[in-house]
DNA sequence: GTGCCTCGAGTTCA
DNA sequence: CTCGAGGCAC
């Protein structure tokens, strides 16, 4: 067996970074073990051997508890993680990227980038331009030159547990030379065309199902429980980035992706840097011309600035970095018949359109129906009157083109007018709910029109109650959205608070629950535990399940965070009203304005909303939310800058703090923690001066904050 | 008032 | 993933 193996020190003299080691070697260790016995029907080691591995792996988590990983094998039963793949947390985020489709937007990133940094137009900037594979993304951990661990993207911050897998594929190397201690490499996984054809002939000889598209092709062979098939899929990889590292690879992305190259990974060839903005747009043209001819499928190009140290100072935003941007290409198009529209109604009472489409194959996938916005969009009008399509409306009956938004979101693009059937009237948009008949208004400036029944209107009930189990909120193992819409049809689940009596009154005996097709006694026991498990809930959870119209997830975390508890919350927003000094406590939040706090005090001051709550809160364990504990010296603290700032501009210093947790205002206050004063600090630094708050220069900014 | 940026709410298909 | 709108800085 591997280093590492139950014959290692003993548990008791391992030190933390030897624990560590030792546990992401045993945690690969048993995963491999686990596949060969259940996937290969052929154990590579003992059951003793097996055994002592297991033992090893439990005794060292006992001892250093906060050690224990998110794919920890202790977790597993049988090697076969319930519920598909084992989640992992990434160390680093997997970033997505900011799109752009025209040179325009192409232009205003490189500018942006120089306003951001604080450069002059003319000084030089170089970036790197590669292919944008059209794959799935996955990140391996390297540790002392071994692969430990793969895991797929997911939502960015917490993936799938694929190492299994991943190793099957040749591209990947199992090990690899003068490799930094820790290396996370990133990239894609993709098919080529010529396998993909081949797998789908071989799949289709067998009588197995064919996939739509080499990208399906790939995502679902990496996605395979059973890693022998896996195996039999010819998978390829390209990397072109990084997730944690013990060191830096390099001073620029170029260099950086070189030396990936180094250590053995497939890299693209077609990457290289461009000195200027017109040289990053030939690059663009040059790929796409190259496209058809690639053998694997591309859907636009990455540019990320070169320079690392600049990468690092321009940061994130929420979900992207600031340094890189994919430059697609335009989308495929196709045309079919637009048979009918329909009207969907939302959580909210937003009436939203719907195309019913004669089915049609757009970038590999069929696609039936396809979203029309609103109003505005069928009459061919932008949300400020502004002709989109050349002014053409849509009508039932019409000949349509069809390409899919990001790839994904099939959307209407055009009109052919000429084949438009006589007599086709232009589509009224209906002036009353289809589903409760309640009047639908359009408020002046909004671009929908609502629903106007409110909690007596049957869809918005349903979807509130989707809302309610949704992931973010409630999040009920088998309550997905489906189960709610069957419960609520048979009247047995109305409100929230129903979910939480669910049993009391169906499910004594099981019996009732049982007679529900697709329920067994097994199904039913596991649905009514884990409804008792959400009668304690986050704050958080419980605010945004509220379904408040403007609170969303990140507000339910701010209002979560300010009031701390359901009392203190429930209590500042009854009595809230222009004036009073919950109602100053609520604006105070940065993040809620006057339409969040309006929205958040006529739901608490409805009668049927409020009654709702009522019965919703006694169901409930309501868990407080604690103040985040940041580590930072900043961390919830109000930080003003004011004065000239030399080593960094001013948004660059406002991005840092944040990300550090404080929060940045423009004025100085005796709300004001502290204020960074530069050169030429005038009556701000007069006034933190008068109300005796702390002041520092930017080199002592620095200094607390670490480094530039 | 204008111009980011972020968030909310809507959307499809496998 | 995208659009529109809310919130905030300038």
């Amino acid at each position: 067996m591997k280093a590492g193996g139950p014959d290692g020190i003993p548990v008791e003299e391992l030190d933390e970074a030897q624990a560590r080691d030792e546990l992401a070697r045993l945690a690969s260790a048993i995963d491999e073990a686990d596949r060969a016995y259940h996937t290969e029907d052929a154990p590579r080691i003992s059951d003793a051997a097996y055994d002592a591995l297991k033992a090893r792996n439990a005794a060292i988590e006992a001892r250093f508890p906060d050690l224990k990983r998110p794919d920890s094998p202790s977790k597993r039963i049988g090697g076969v993680v319930a519920e598909g793949f084992a989640k992992v947390a990434h160390a680093r985020r997997m970033l997505s990227l900011a799109n752009a489709f025209e040179a325009g937007e192409v232009a205003e990133f490189v500018a942006g980038i120089r306003r951001f940094l604080g450069l002059p137009a003319e000084a030089a900037l170089a970036f790197t331009a590669e292919p944008k594979i059209d794959g799935l993304s996955l990140s391996l951990r390297y540790e002392a030159g071994r692969l430990v661990q793969a895991a797929t993207r997911g939502d960015g911050a917490v993936g799938e547990n694929v190492t299994a897998n991943a190793r099957t594929i040749s591209d990947i190397p199992d090990r690899i030379e003068n490799a930094p201690t820790l290396l996370e490499v990133r990239g894609e996984v993709y098919m080529h065309h010529d396998d993909f054809a081949a797998l789908n002939a071989r799949q289709a000889e067998r009588g197995g199902r064919t996939f739509a598209n080499p990208r399906n092709a790939a995502a679902g062979s990496l996605r395979q429980l059973d890693s022998a098939i896996t195996r039999s899929r010819p998978l390829r990889f390209f990397a072109y980035g990084w997730g944690a590292l013990s060191e830096p690879l390099a001073a620029t992305q170029m260099v950086a992706v070189e030396r990936l190259a180094g250590f053995g990974f497939p890299t693209n060839p077609l990457m290289q840097r461009c000195e200027s903005l017109e040289a990053m747009l030939a690059c663009w043209a040059a790929i796409e011309q190259r496209r058809a001819t690639l053998g694997y499928d591309i859907d636009g190009v990455v540019y990320k600035l070169d320079d690392l140290a600049l990468q690092e100072r321009l940061g994130m935003r929420s979900t992207t970095p600031r340094w890189a941007l994919a430059h697609k290409f335009p989308a495929e198009t196709a045309w079919t018949r637009l048979e009918a529209i329909d009207i969907q109604v939302g959580r909210t009472g937003a009436l939203s359109p719907v195309a019913r489409l004669g089915p049609v194959t757009v970038g590999g996938v069929v696609v039936a129906n396809a979203t029309l916005h609103n109003e505005d969009y069928i009459a061919g009008r932008d949300s400020r009157g502004a002709p989109i399509r050349d002014g053409k409306d849509i009508r039932a009956g019409d000949w349509v083109k069809i390409y899919r938004a990001g790839d994904v979101i099939p959307k209407v693009a055009d009109v052919d007018l000429g084949r438009r059937p006589s007599g086709a009237e232009p589509y009224a948009f209906p002036e009353a709910c289809p589903e409760c008949g309640s009047p639908a208004i359009r408020e002046p400036g909004d671009s929908v029109r609502r629903c106007t029944g409110g909690l007596i209107c049957p869809a918005q009930a349903v979807e509130r109650l989707k809302h309610f189990v949704s992931r973010a909120a409630f999040d009920i193992e088998g309550l997905g959205a489906k189960q709610v819409e069957a419960f609520w049809h048979d009247g047995w689940i109305t409100e929230p608070a129903d979910i939480f009596t669910l049993q009391s009154r169906y499910g004594s005996g099981l019996q009732q629950l049982k007679n529900r097709e697709g329920w067994g006694e097994k199904s039913a026991a596991n649905l009514f535990a884990a409804i008792e498990e959400r009668r304690r809930i986050p704050l958080q959870r419980l605010i945004f399940a509220l379904g408040i119209r403007h609170v969303g997830e990140a507000a339910a975390g701010l209002l979560a965070r300010q009031y701390g508890t359901w009392d203190a919350f429930e209590a500042a927003m009854t009595r809230a009203e222009p004036g009073s000094a919950e109602w100053e406590e609520l604006l105070g939040i940065n993040g809620v304005g006057e339409v969040m706090a309006t929205s958040l005090t006529a739901a608490f001051a409805n009668d049927a909303e409020r009654a709702l709550i009522d019965r919703l809160i006694a169901q409930l364990d309501v868990e407080p939310a604690v103040q985040a504990a940041g580590d930072s010296p900043v961390a919830g603290k109000t930080v003003v800058f004011t004065g000239t700032l030399e080593k960094m501009t001013r948004a660059e210093a406002k991005a840092r703090a944040e990300a550090l947790g404080a929060r940045v205002a423009g004025s100085v206050s005796a709300k004001t923690d502290l204020l960074v004063a530069g050169p030429g600090a005038g009556s701000k630094a007069k006034k933190a001066a008068e109300l005796g708050i702390e002041t520092i220069d930017e080199d002592g900014w620095l200094e607390l904050v670490g480094g530039g």
